[in-house]
Parts: C-alpha cells; sequence; structure tokens
DNA sequence: TGTACATCAGTGAACGCGCGTTCACTGATGTAC
DNA sequence: TGTACATCAGTGAACGCGCGTTCACTGATGTAC
C-alpha cells in the first residue's frame, strides 16, 4: 500500500531515533537491522526504502546522536545559575543516570573505540558532527583564546567520556558511583576554579 | 600426528598472544576465530583443544593483554629517573606510538565499551585481571591513603583512555599529535605537581 | 467530476556469506606389557 | 629391548544460524486526461 510523504517521513525518523538507540546499546556490529526495523513495527525488507546501507544508517545515526547529546547538554548549560553551566554539564556527564543509560548518552563514550576503527571516509563524516557538537559546548569552556577553549573541550569531554566508559564496566555500584563522584570533583576542580 | 606437550603450550601461547593483539586491533566481534588461527599457521577445528569457546579466549586474552601493558608500564616506570615515574608513564601513554598501535596497547582504550556490553560474569572475570593491574600502577600515583590512589589511579587512568580513544578517531595526524601533547601537559600538571 | 494509470513504502521469502562450533579422521609419540 | 595399543593435537569438511542485501509483489494514494 501506498503512504503519505508524512508517513515515511515519520517512519525514517522513527529508524533513526530507534539506531541512534540501539547502535549505542549493544554496539555497531551487533546491532542488526532487523532488530531496529521490528522495534519500530516495520519488517526489514522496508529498510532500503530509507537509507542505502547500514554503513549509511549508521553514519546518520551517529550523527543524529551528537545532535541529541548537543541539545540536551546546551539545555542544562542554560538553565544552571550564572557562571555555572560548565558545572552542571559536568555533573550531568558524570552522573549516574548518565552511565546507566548509555542508549541516550554520550557517542564516544558508548561506541568511541568502534568509531576509531572505522575507515577514513566514515571517520570523516563522522568528524563533521563532532564538530557541530563541539560548537555548541565551546562557549561554556574556560579558555582566553579559541584554540586554548579548543585543547580544554577536547581533553576535558574526551577524559569525561572514558570516566564514564570506565565507571560502565564496573560490575559494584557503589564502586562505580564513587569513582564518578570522585571524577566530577576532579573536573570541576579542573576546568571550573583555575 | 601427536605432539609434545610442549608444542601444544607454544601453539596455546602463540593462540592467545594473537587474539590479545587481534581483539584490541579490530575489535571483539569483527575478529573471528580462524583468522586468529590462520595468522597462528593453525586451521580453526583445532581451536577448540585450547580453548572452550571464543567467549572463553576472548577473556583470557584480555587478562593477557592487561598483564602485558602491566609490564610495559613497569618498565618505563623503573626505567625513569627518581620522582619521574609517573610523568614517564602519562608521557609514554598519551604517546603518538600508543595512539597508533591499539594492538599493543591499553586494553580500555581499545575494548572499553565493549567490555562494559559484557555480561556480569565476564566483566566479573576481567575485572581480575584489571586489579592485577592496578596494583602494579599503584605506587606511583599521588595520594596520602590508599584511597586516595584509588581514587587518583581510575579518574587519571580512565581519563588518558578516553583521551587517546578520542585522538584515534581523529582524522587528521596533526591535530592528534596535538590534541595528545595537550592532554600529556594537563595530566603532568594535574597529577605530578600538586 | 470521473476514470485509468503510475508510483512507491512496505511485505515476506530468498540469496549468499561468514561465523562459531562439531566431528570423523590422521598419525607420531607416549605407555604398558 | 621390542611390540601392540592408547592418546590426543591438529585437519578439513560439514552443521546450523543470523546477518546484510535483493527482489517480485501488493495495493492505497497521487497524477493525467
Amino acid at each position: 500500500m501506498r503512504y503519505s510523504p508524512e508517513h515515511k517521513a515519520k517512519n525514517h525518523e522513527n529508524i533513526l531515533a530507534m539506531a541512534a538507540r540501539s547502535f549505542r546499546e549493544h554496539g555497531a556490529d551487533i546491532n542488526g537491522i532487523g532488530t531496529v526495523m521490528k522495534k519500530v513495527g516495520l519488517t526489514k525488507g522496508g529498510f532500503y526504502r530509507h537509507f542505502e546501507s547500514k554503513d549509511d544508517l549508521f553514519v546518520e545515526a551517529v550523527a543524529r546522536a551528537f545532535d541529541e547529546m548537543g541539545r540536551g547538554m546546551l539545555e542544562i548549560a542554560n538553565s544552571a545559575p550564572d557562571g555555572q553551566a560548565l558545572r552542571a554539564i559536568i555533573e550531568r556527564y558524570l552522573s549516574a543516570r548518565h552511565a546507566n543509560s548509555p542508549g541516550a548518552g554520550c557517542v564516544i563514550a558508548a561506541l568511541g573505540p568502534e568509531l576509531a576503527r572505522k575507515p577514513l571516509s566514515v571517520r570523516k563524516r563522522i568528524e563533521a558532527s563532532q564538530d557541530a557538537y563541539r560548537e555548541q559546548l565551546l562557549p561554556f569552556v574556560p579558555g582566553q583564546t579559541r584554540e586554548e577553549k579548543l585543547a580544554n573541550f577536547l581533553v576535558l569531554f574526551s577524559s569525561m567520556a572514558g570516566v564514564l566508559t570506565r565507571a560502565r564496566m564496573i560490575t559494584a555500584s557503589h564502586t562505580r558511583e564513587w569513582m564518578l563522584s570522585e571524577a566530577r570533583k576532579f573536573f570541576i576542580k579542573s576546568f571550573t576554579e583555575g
């Protein structure tokens, strides 16, 4: 049966949103197209009316995930008291909530090494969405010049991604939360009281 | 043909060493048993005389990789001038050499999110080898009490893992090296001059 | 306004492929007598 | 010491399975006249 253009656009959105979540939850290699399509309520044969290939979906889903993350972080920064934006970002990023919901969280913490292994062409496409993400958050990062801000952004956010990933590996939840709170203290001290 | 016990032990070692490298280079899901066995010079049918399953190999390979890393880092720390051990460790960890050879490098930076997704039973087995790794390096980490040292170890090493992973995603090599050098400065300042 | 045709999102079966795992077999070495 | 047998690391073919992808088909809607 033929469907309206709005119907198609909605399904396209649903597939993308579900893929963005599933990839972060299960990894690019484990998570299959069939699973995503089924969760959206479609059969896997219809996938290719929306995307060229699984790789294509992956790149778009990663871009979408960065976009979601950027929006979320920006909201937190904007609703923080004056001068407390970065502190609020750090606290949210290194929260138990974020550690316990990889599907809705940071792409680097959920898929970093997998992204690093992708061929150059894929990594270049992904870099574009990372740049957009970075530009949204750069105003809240300390630094006199743009280069200083860039360096601080890269070090802070990739370090926090490492901490979050490592925290997710810990089996005892009290140890995980202890580690997160120690890391929050460290990054707040290093990047907001300098 | 029957082989001597030494012959078997040597092949076992070869499989483990090759797996430890291949998993870090390509990820647990992509890298297959057949590929590892072929690289070692055997056929894949013989694999099950050495390991119970692929998961079993994975856990042992991860343990071995942590062991290799621990040995390497310890060597660097011990051959550094007095009081410069941690600085030397940071410089090596965040070196271009390490960034460019994931197969011989840090397990967390290469496989972190994948490890975080493994079932509890697997993560517990892996935690044991991580603990051994940590104990080797703990003497070089600042802190008055053991708890302080533990917190500093977790924050420092997981942060560096995040930086390394992020650096590996960068397509332009000069940007990658710039990021690494900024991170080296930051961690040396934060953990060796305080 | 009514009718004939084209479109195309979605279905469901099929495809080739590589994977982890199994298994009957081989044959040089170790062991028992 | 010599002989018969047991062992078991490694081979190579086969297995079932799930994956990404393809394809003939469906049928409600959009378009042309």
